[in-house]
DNA sequence: CTGAAAGCGCTTACAG
DNA sequence: CTGAAAGCGCTTACAG
């Protein structure tokens, strides 16, 4: 910056208005540094600019895992609204693990950071302590669990995901519905189920494994005890791939034999063969909502609390059918 | 770090000799120090100390994607290596598109990051200038394309995952070989099958998508054109996730009617029905070897260009079998 | 072993 | 509209 000035004949400070784009330099004197800085290849530390005005341009982001189709569609979603405003993403991994979350917290604390995008693993509540000690705005994402007092949080309604799974297999005359689930992890999910199906599932088992094989394994044992079924719902698309495969394995054609309905959305699920129908939550908005709070508290320094809930939506595809069972 | 120093009743150069734990200070001093961060709760400026000592132990990762199960696992493993040395990432996605990485990479220069990770996306090659032009110590990651001259990279051997892939299918007696692959991105590893195949495949069929899908879509077209064919390689699992669909829709059991074998080891490959066998990367091994690569060339100063290919590993499982027809 | 000075590359008031 | 000064929070020589 002082080879550009020197340059330009001109003081740094001069250079600095006329790269920040600051209307007090003549016409003249800006054409003057705009040379020097092309010629000389400059482009500002944001390094030291951060150090001068306290902003970094850098927002950290804590999710549990990237190797799970949600939270990478996630972070992506977020990492490009960020771009939009000129800033950079510094991703960390929890693993659901309290001390791991801690030491990434920490470690993003000392980054002066500018703003902290939290997504619920279940864990990183109890670790807020160390969020709200650093005095960094920050928001809630995604958040599945009891939501915390006094904090801003940008989240899905997962009771009306359940509910519009329920509600679409009940219209479609199912009575005797299963339910594998990710518990009590989903429990909201499970509730909104009830609430949509108008009654108790005939039958509920809790997945040991967040993951398709986990999925299989609860559907087999669902189907051994409850031949009675004429539908299921998983809690999350991962367990519904499992569901569709042990379907098939038992002989239960989908979605002539047996409907499968579920929640999430992920690329996977209208792929699968049949297609799943599913409820989707619309992650870019979640991530255009959660940047967007997230940047004016760091612009206005006010930290406003509040929940935004976003809506799910039903995407049927073939993979449910009217009860043959009336 | 002054208020440190003012309570402790040192200056502040010894704060800082204290915190970095420079031996040059009477433990008596030490103890006093130590007690001071203590009470006011004190923890250095990462952005400062960046900026005086010109490391700001912030590393650049420019993938092409997150939402692909490899690039997920890749980011995540590259996170956990980082973050053992102490160091943070910030990650870019590119899309594969010209101007977007252009835009990345040029962002990142600013931030005076440590070093760059740039995974193959078979675009970043062409804006490896702007790369170069930065100074910064770069390593090249799971490069598929054509390896540019002078440069550290570390990758998979490609060729021989395809080789495994048909010796594995050869050994099994199959002659009649289809391939479903993404191409021409692909071609090493089809040219390694046709060198562990010992013969041309029966029959090519580049898939549109580089999804389930595609590899849907792929094999239908090849299984109605190629019915002599007794296995199917794919080129990567998310092709071979759809190929088992395809061929089930076919009415050919696998692995009893058709073998199927493929590249990549995604998670859900292992957990398909039948599971899939096929080839692993080691991305982990990866992760480690990139950044322990980038962080000497860092420490040192030095940019020792070279390339280290780490070798896949056949997975076997039950999507092969022994070709019916001998 | 400890302290006073200069500097990393920028920005923010404040005079002129 | 332009320039000289001080400061962001640290570290790096260099004296004492």
């Amino acid at each position: 910056m002082k080879d550009v000035a020197l340059r330009a004949g001109v003081t740094k400070q001069t250079v600095s208005n006329v790269v920040n784009k600051r209307p007090v330099v003549s016409p003249d004197t800006v054409a003057r540094v705009e040379k020097a800085v092309a010629e000389l290849g400059f482009r500002s530390n944001l390094l030291a600019r951060g150090l001068a005005t306290g902003q970094t341009m850098i927002v950290g982001l804590v999710v549990p895992t990237l190797t799970s189709a949600f939270y990478a569609e996630m972070v992506e979603q977020i990492e490009n609204a960020l771009d939009g405003e000129g800033y950079n993403l510094v991703v960390g991994t929890t693993y659901g693990d309290q001390d791991r979350t801690r030491r990434k917290l920490e470690g993003l604390r000392q980054r002066s950071i500018d703003g902290l995008l939290l997504a619920d693993d279940g864990n990183v509540g109890g670790q807020l302590e160390i969020v709200r000690e650093t005095g960094l705005p920050f928001v809630l994402c995604a958040w599945e669990n009891e939501i915390p007092e006094d904090t801003t949080v940008v989240t899905f309604d997962y009771e009306k995901a359940g509910y519009l799974a329920g509600r679409q297999l009940r219209q479609l005359g199912h009575r005797q519905v299963g339910v594998v689930g990710d518990l009590p992890a989903h429990q909201r999910r499970l509730d909104g189920l009830r609430r949509g199906l108008g009654r108790e599932p005939a039958a509920i088992v809790a997945s040991r494994e967040s993951s398709q094989r986990g999925g299989y394994n609860a559907a087999a044992t669902l189907l051994a005890g409850a031949a009675e079924v004429t539908a299921i719902m998983a809690t999350h698309d991962l367990l519904a791939l499992g569901v569709l495969e042990a379907a098939k394995q038992h002989g239960r054609r989908v979605p002539d034999d047996l409907s499968l309905v579920s929640i999430d959305d992920i690329e996977a699920s209208g792929q699968a063969h049949p297609p799943v129908t599913t409820v989707a939550f619309p992650i870019e908005r979640l991530a255009q909502e959660a940047t967007s709070r997230l940047l004016r508290a760091v612009g206005t320094g006010r930290r406003r609390s509040g929940v935004t809930t976003l809506p799910p939506k039903l995407v049927v595809r073939a993979s449910t059918a009217r009860s043959a069972r009336r």
